[in-house]
RNA sequence: GGCGGCGUAGCUCAGCUGGUCAGAGCGGGGAUCUCAUAAGUCCCAGGUCGGAGGUUCGAGUCCUCCCGCCGCCA
């Protein structure tokens, strides 16, 4: 399909190959740095340190589904909007491969843990890449650098005493060999009248056990994580309000251990050969690993967002700040949290085998537009509604409609036989201009500074709303002034060339503000404008082209629209 | 069971802080146009703002109770 074709030689973020330990160590942007070929280094403060926005490391049991996409559409969304703005970032993702599930799932293909989570891992970068996910580091648990990171946290969390030895208790599936929390146990009753507790996933037996092992002293900090919740670190809010009820009663130490005689997929804890340190404190860590912690890490600390699905939001606005008050290291200044996404209003679950996969819709509407639709239909603050119907009608109705033809308008060969960006005029553009008109013309000056207040606030859906009623104000600018009739006199060559720069000055504004949303669609259509590569950043929005030039080649139509 | 959040047109959302007793886009119906990707434009229909009370000159917005969904705690 014409709609996700690439151009290799224009795409500008390609992740870099991942560096060895020595490059991690040496210099962490290094190779930001050097895998940077169409951005310059061109902010405003030579010493701000790079934006740091994250995803969560994903899970590795199982292959990677549309919230995982979501999640890394969303971020990338705000890592281009950065780097758009001249700011450099560092944007990462990866996979956590420690834990019991993952050494269960390999035990059950037969293969070696590191040979599983290698498969798996490649699934989840695999699917990254073939969406143009930007991403500057790809972090995997497994990797040296990691361990080093969560060995270093721990023994800062040891030296100030966060950590202490205890007991844990639990409910133990014997069969399963591991703990089970509350929520994966059920009581039953057999015909005797006789309850027993089992798992719900294997439905065997579970007793109440304890044992030995670490405890995170997360108690100390409920006061502390309840006034930094305070401070709105948490977008949207809808979703901190569980969090501070919960805060309200106080909080439990954290067992941050497991004993090794079951877990040994994991990182030893040191010193004790006989437990294994616990996956949250290990996963969480990886943010850490990647801004690389123990070294010298400012360059890129602390995280300016951490996006997350509110699955996870406990782990992230709870147990991570308080691993970071304790080892006395700077907070991340945000989370943004996204709700989840349902399947025709039912929640996506293998069971029930409505799990949308994001290669199926990747084929059906292409990358651009799966990310189109993922980021104009999901709003964090509320569950997502997956519907192909949807998705369908969205893109057709506006990058398709509004947007293409109205680039197909404007650069058609009966209206446009010169093939040119024309100039504007402004003494023609006055004379021509209804009061609707020179409004609309305003508004496509401040609609950059709108935009950005929208991505600024991570409302990725709204600033893509501001882009589109503008292009549909434009459409009816165009049917107004009808430029079909003009080109038909050459007296009316004035006025044309007018009325042919306001569509196109708006087509390409909205095509740079669109670049997180949709690069490809956007690269095309500023190529078709024939807008310099170098001139496609958040300043070249803000300030007017001269036009005047000609046009570039006809590629055919922007997107396609979708069949039933 | 306790606490909290959410519920606005067929769909997706806006409407925070009480003030034309509700808006936008999509979808639907009608008309029109043919520069254009069968696109564009104009007009119209669609709303018990979950339900019932209350406060107020006035409530989608504040309060109470109830219903549904979700989350946390027990």
């Amino acid at each position: 399909m014409r709609g996700f074709a690439r151009y290799a030689a224009l795409r500008y973020y390609r992740p870099p190959v991942i560096p060895t330990i020595a490059a991690y160590r040496g210099n962490l942007l290094k190779t930001s740095t050097a895998s940077s070929v169409l951005l310059s280094r061109n902010y405003s403060s030579e010493n701000e340190k790079s934006f740091f926005i994250t995803t969560p490391i994903f899970y590795v049991n199982a292959a990677p589904h549309l919230g995982h996409m979501y999640t890394a559409v969303l971020a990338d969304a705000i890592a281009r909007w950065q780097r758009l703005c001249g700011r450099d970032v560092v944007y990462s993702t990866g996979t956590d491969e420690h834990g019991l599930k993952i050494q269960q799932a390999a035990e059950s293909q037969g293969l070696p843990p590191r040979e599983f989570c290698d498969s798996v891992s490649s699934k989840f970068k695999g699917l990254f890449d073939n969406v143009d996910i930007s991403y500057s580091h790809y972090v995997r648990t497994t990797q040296p650098s990691h361990q080093e990171a969560t060995l270093a946290l721990w023994n800062r969390l040891i030296e100030r005493d966060f950590i202490y030895k205890g007991t844990y208790e639990g409910w133990y599936s014997t069969s399963d060999e591991a703990f089970l929390t509350e929520d994966q146990v059920k009581e039953v009753t057999d015909k005797n009248g006789q309850t027993t507790m089992m798992s719900i996933d294997s439905g065997r037996p579970v007793e109440w056990m304890k044992e030995s092992n670490y405890m995170f002293r997360l108690s100390h900090f409920a006061p502390q994580l309840s006034d930094w919740l305070d401070t709105k670190v948490i977008t949207p809010d809808v979703h901190a309000h569980g969090l501070r009820s919960r805060l309200k009663f106080g909080l439990d130490d954290l067992s941050v251990s497991r004993e090794r005689s079951r877990l040994q997929w994991g990182i030893p804890v040191p010193g004790d050969d006989s437990q294994t340190i616990y996956v949250w404190l290990d996963a969480l860590t990886n943010y850490l690993t990647v801004s690389g912690f123990p070294d010298r890490h400012d360059a890129c600390w602390p995280a300016d967002v951490h996006v997350v699905g509110k699955d996870i939001l406990t782990f992230h606005a709870l147990y991570w700040p308080a691993f970071l008050m304790a080892a006395d290291l700077p907070l991340p200044r945000k989370i943004l949290c996204h709700s989840h996404w349902l399947s025709d209003g039912i929640k996506m679950s293998k069971s029930l085998g409505n799990v949308v996969n994001p290669l199926d819709s990747v084929q059906r509407y292409g990358v651009d537009g799966l990310r189109y639709y993922l980021l104009r239909d999901g709003v964090p603050h509320m569950d997502g509604n997956y519907r192909d119907d949807r998705a369908k009608t969205c893109l057709n109705a506006e990058v398709c409609n509004t947007m293409g033809n109205l680039l197909s308008r404007s650069t058609g060969k009966a209206i446009n036989p010169s093939q040119q960006f024309p100039s504007f005029n402004q003494d023609v553009f006055q004379a021509l201009a209804r009061e609707d008109d020179v409004l609309m013309w305003k508004r496509l000056h401040s609609l950059p500074a709108a935009t950005k207040k929208e991505y600024e606030d991570l409302h990725v859906y709204r600033a893509i709303d501001c882009i589109m009623a503008h292009l549909r104000d434009v459409n009816g600018f165009m049917q107004h002034h009808q430029p079909w009739q003009m080109a038909k006199d050459p007296k009316c060559a004035a006025e044309l060339a007018v009325v042919l720069h306001v569509a196109m000055e708006s087509l390409r504004v909205a095509g740079i503000l669109l670049q997180p949303v949709i690069p490809n669609l956007a690269s095309e259509l500023l190529n078709r404008l024939s807008v310099p590569a170098n001139q496609r950043t958040f300043s070249n929005a803000e300030r007017s082209f001269p036009g005047d030039s000609p046009l570039g080649m006809d590629t055919g139509p922007l997107y396609r629209r979708l069949k039933s």
